[in-house]
DNA sequence: CGTGGATTTGAACGGCATCAAACTAAGTGG
DNA sequence: CCACTTAGTTTGATGCCGTTCAAATCCACG
């Protein structure tokens, strides 16, 4: 079923732990009903552990099935010519990974995990069987899509207008309300990518985020220590970014303003 | 039914023309069944005309129906603090305009037209009738907007890597592929929109974007007329841009590497 | 013919990339 | 336990590209 990719990466058939997952914390643009999970839940039957930096998929692979992170993180990213990763997202607890891919026949990006991860995997013939017998499940599927494209148009406007150092506090921003959704402080944060990946995914050099760090260290805005960020000041951090805290939380509707 | 939303914008009711219309060139991910295609058409009762520069909808709006492109082309946009206009999107005949903004109830963004534009109205609760009589039409939405956040990636990319004049070819190159999509000459371009709107898309200041144009002009590129705009080396182009020439036509699966 | 917006061109400044090197931490093997 | 290696991170110095400010030109339109 799962297929070993290489480095180092050891996947494990695991249905017990599997079985033990309620599934409960998908990402959810709605929560998904009783019926929804319990259908859902009788086809994820097939579990994965990735090591740290284990690949899941690799750019040009067949996308025969749709995978949730059930405890950890993964990158997506592409390969450019000079051999730069150019992030494409981070997913973490709960989230489909790179969902939009089900639009192609392989895929156009590859997958890595950050940390050890705990994969569950849906081929996509039990997807295409899932929506047939629940149709609301299609209406799940371009939700999440969608938010994660009106998430994509807050990084793009991330991209153009915003200096490092906003550009920096945007994204600690992020992880702060990825924290909080999972439960976890929204001001200790234990980064789970490197300086390096941080950079592909902000678009700057790996010195530039180093000297962001820095610098908003200065301003007392947070402290760090290795891999470990405290945010001192979310307000301060809030004005720097000049945008939306929560560029990837689907609440760009009704209270809080996209601006 | 279709507010005048200002801006000496000019909404008309012609359902006469929507009959007319098949809806046949839909942007599609896959064609619409003939099944498809009479039902969607039933619905697609109400059409509308925007002048130029008029507004279609506001940032903060509520999403109470879709629109779709039959004839010319709009943007989608935010507008910052600095008054500056940052492009989300150009939308052209046959596209579903800003389609994510469904997961929303209010809009995150505004839309405008750039050239006389023919407009086709189906409200929400048409679309969600829609989709229980036809569920096949959700999978289509799904895959609509997974190709538009593959596209958003694609322009991720290209914000993150590519010099100004890298963006501008890749800019030229994703609107000769529209164009001949639509039939039209695709190296013969009459650009719709502004140079500063070009410069709010590729995230580029105005300067910058008219400096970049008359560079690839000097490099025999192509040859610039105002907004006429002719290809006269493509491949020198694609070279140019470093990157896959149609970052928006669904074609990111076989053939096509996306770098 | 005059006005205002769009576009182009010029000049100077500044932020980020690049190159280079020091430093840290973790892992390896002697 | 320590020397050694390796990757990740930080800091410094320099140069370039794009922004900003300024002004000229062009064009549509009243």
């Amino acid at each position: 079923m799962l297929e070993n990719t290489g480095q180092g990466a050891v996947l494990t058939e695991s249905n017990r732990a599997c079985e033990a997952c309620a599934l409960k914390d998908l990402r959810l643009p709605r929560p998904l009903s009783p019926r929804e999970l319990e259908v859902l839940e009788q086809r994820a039957k097939s579990s994965a552990v990735l090591d740290e930096g284990a690949t899941l998929f690799s750019q040009g692979d067949s996308v025969n099935a749709v995978y949730i992170v059930r405890g950890g993180a993964v990158k997506t990213f592409v390969t450019d010519r000079n051999g730069k990763e150019d992030i494409i997202g981070f997913f973490f607890t709960g989230d489909f990974i790179a969902l939009e891919s089900l639009a192609c026949d392989l895929y156009p990006m590859s997958c890595a995990a950050l940390t050890k991860t705990y994969i569950c995997k849906i081929s996509r013939a039990d997807m295409q069987a899932l929506t047939r017998e629940l149709p609301s499940l299609e209406e799940y599927l371009f939700l999440s899509v969608s938010e994660e494209l009106l998430g994509s148009h807050q990084l793009s406007q991330i991209l153009r207008q915003l200096s490092a150092d906003e550009r920096l506090s945007s994204f600690l921003l992020f992880l702060s309300h990825t924290n909080e959704r999972h439960k976890l402080s929204g001001t200790d944060l234990a980064l789970p990518m490197s300086r390096r990946e941080i950079a592909g995914y902000l678009g700057l050099a790996v010195e530039t985020v180093s000297r962001a760090f820095s610098r908003l260290q200065e301003k007392q805005l947070i402290a760090v220590n290795d891999r470990n960020v405290t945010l001192l000041d979310i307000e301060g951090l809030r004005a720097q970014s000049h945008c939306c805290q929560s560029y990837r939380d689907g609440t760009f509707s009704s209270e809080k303003p996209v601006i």
